[in-house]
DNA sequence: ATGAAAGCGCTAACAT
DNA sequence: ATGTTAGCGCTTTCAT
């Protein structure tokens, strides 16, 4: 591997000129420059760049944080960011936590001893004030976090027109099912547009707490709805879970989710395969809006701290095709 | 940040004894072990990953590039390569090519620029040679590059267990539908398979490339259905291209694979949201073998230049509910 | 068992 | 406009 130093010897300058024509080329001879060229050219050189950044402090790595990077939302949020940070050259550094708070810590650990230039979060559920002692820049997608700019999507207003379609359906007593969650997420938003559209429609709704990793959750399900005979439709928080509920409900022969009303979350392909109608978060938008924001605070700039995008409601099979009178 | 020097001076050592407790701490008197841990604790030292590269020219970094994160295959596979790098002490680095061979270039040279100290490639397109010739530690996945070790799973014997899946479900004349895909993908062994299973049980099948990501889809299968009313059954080639095919038959009204058995490939969760059989990867063990493997070969041991994995075939609806007498 | 010192390849003053 | 040189934080001979 040719050494800065060689491309110096070979170009007759030195090692100082070649760095500088790396750094601020406007400020070398043009015809220094191209005689530098033709030496890189020739001896293929391309700089080290663990050297640069021991030197500079600056890795040109970011570093991206989900539960699982196979989970349909994350992994699409891990293309954009990609994308971003391709462009802007930087790289990705990816790590999943798979939700537990020490293996959170343990990758943010790993991340920072790797020198990453910034941090972006889709996975918070350690404390947030040890996001806030690491002094680096971070940004949490998907996630609220005390002091940290996030990049969100408008779960009021996808709540509220998760509420209208289903109200527009027929639905007079729909049903909110969610995973049991920490407090901190931002489906409480969502919920709470949901809840208050339905109250202002003079209507009501329940809602259940599903575990869909265990196999018994369809039976839940079953058993929660034979005592609430009067849900006639579903809210479901996220594409997948509706996905893998529709899946156990048919196994145990209990085809619920094929008769009513149901809107999902999120805007997964997963949904359309499913004829599914589902609030879509503009995945790829966050993505590539929060490596935006992340170079800014890297750079030193002043960022917003909470910054939210528009959601849009696709209707399909699931709210068009099933009556339920 | 504290530096090996603040170390060395706190624990009243010199900066090498402080380097060889980290890398050879048999080497170093267990007093003096003690003394150093103290001091370490105390100044909550982690060593620079960019210094220590610089020197011994190993980054730690694994490179993987895949076509596209979100495709649910290559999304588990970089989970699994994920948990695999890091249990070894390894960090990951993720580049996506979109199956362009100019992409995929740049990728490799970026990656290899980063000092990644191996690659996984889930992504061939570029020519082999280019590989060959970067002298870096390389793996492909799902994949074939002459000279190059490949984890892939059994293609041969997959194809072979969906012709007897659909055969069993009654179909004397399935079409194989595969993406327009270039000559190297596994995807050859796969259909010879199926297509030798076909002829020994006396039977004859088709095939017909669709490009599903074109709208126009669904309406170039159902011509090819007109044309050919022998068909009855389908062998997928993915189970990404099946659920888009459902999802664009029935949008244009044409619900053609909810009549006949279907039988898909890969195992992703998809195709149990849909009901379908599969023939299942063991996408996880690839993903984890390919590390290992990678693995070895950076420590410079030899490896075998293909490694194939066992599938299986996993029974759902699409070939037990459906009848086509 | 430990220390001294020479780099790894690069950047960034400071000189010229 | 270009050259000289001192490190960045670490590993690794070579001495002791």
């Amino acid at each position: 591997m040719a050494t800065i130093k060689d491309v110096a010897e070979r170009a007759g300058v030195s090692v100082a000129t070649v760095s500088r024509m790396m750094n601020k080329p406007d400020v070398v001879k043009p015809q220094t420059v191209k005689k530098i060229q033709k030496a890189m050219k020739e001896l293929n050189y391309y700089p080290d760049v663990m050297a640069r950044a021991l030197q500079t402090k600056r890795s040109g790595i970011i570093g991206l944080i989900v539960p699982r990077i196979s989970y349909g939302l994350f992994a699409r949020i891990a293309d954009a960011v990609e994308d971003a940070c391709c462009q802007h050259g930087f790289r990705l550094m990816i790590c999943h936590s798979e939700y537990e708070e020490q293996r959170e810590m343990d990758m943010v650990a790993l991340l920072k001893a790797n020198k990453v230039d910034g941090m972006l979060i889709c996975s918070y559920v350690g404390d947030p004030e040890k996001y806030n002692a690491l002094d680096l820049p971070i940004v949490a997608i998907d996630r609220e976090m005390e002091r940290i700019p996030s990049v969100t999507c408008d779960n009021v207003t996808g709540g509220a027109l998760a509420a209208q379609e289903l109200i527009a359906a027929g639905c007079r007593h729909p049903l909110i099912v969610t995973y049991p969650v920490p407090a901190y997420m931002p489906l409480h938003g969502r919920l709470a547009g949901f809840q208050k559209t339905i109250a202002e429609a003079q209507l009501t709704c329940s809602q259940v707490e599903i575990d869909t990793f265990r196999p018994q959750a369809a039976r839940e399900l079953a058993d929660f709805l034979r005592a609430h005979p009067e849900v006639d439709g579903f809210f479901m928080n996220g594409d997948h879970m509706a996905a893998q509920l529709t899946q156990q409900t048919r196994a145990e022969g209990l085809p619920l989710l094929d008769q009513l009303p149901v809107v999902s979350f999120d805007g997964l392909d997963l949904s359309g395969f499913l004829d599914m109608t589902t609030i879509a978060q503009p995945i790829e938008d966050m993505g590539r809006y929060a490596v935006e924001i992340l170079l800014q605070k890297i750079e030193g700039k002043a960022v917003p701290i909470r910054s939210t995008l528009e959601v849009k409601c696709i209707r399909r099979g699931s709210t068009s095709n099933r009556s339920n009178h």
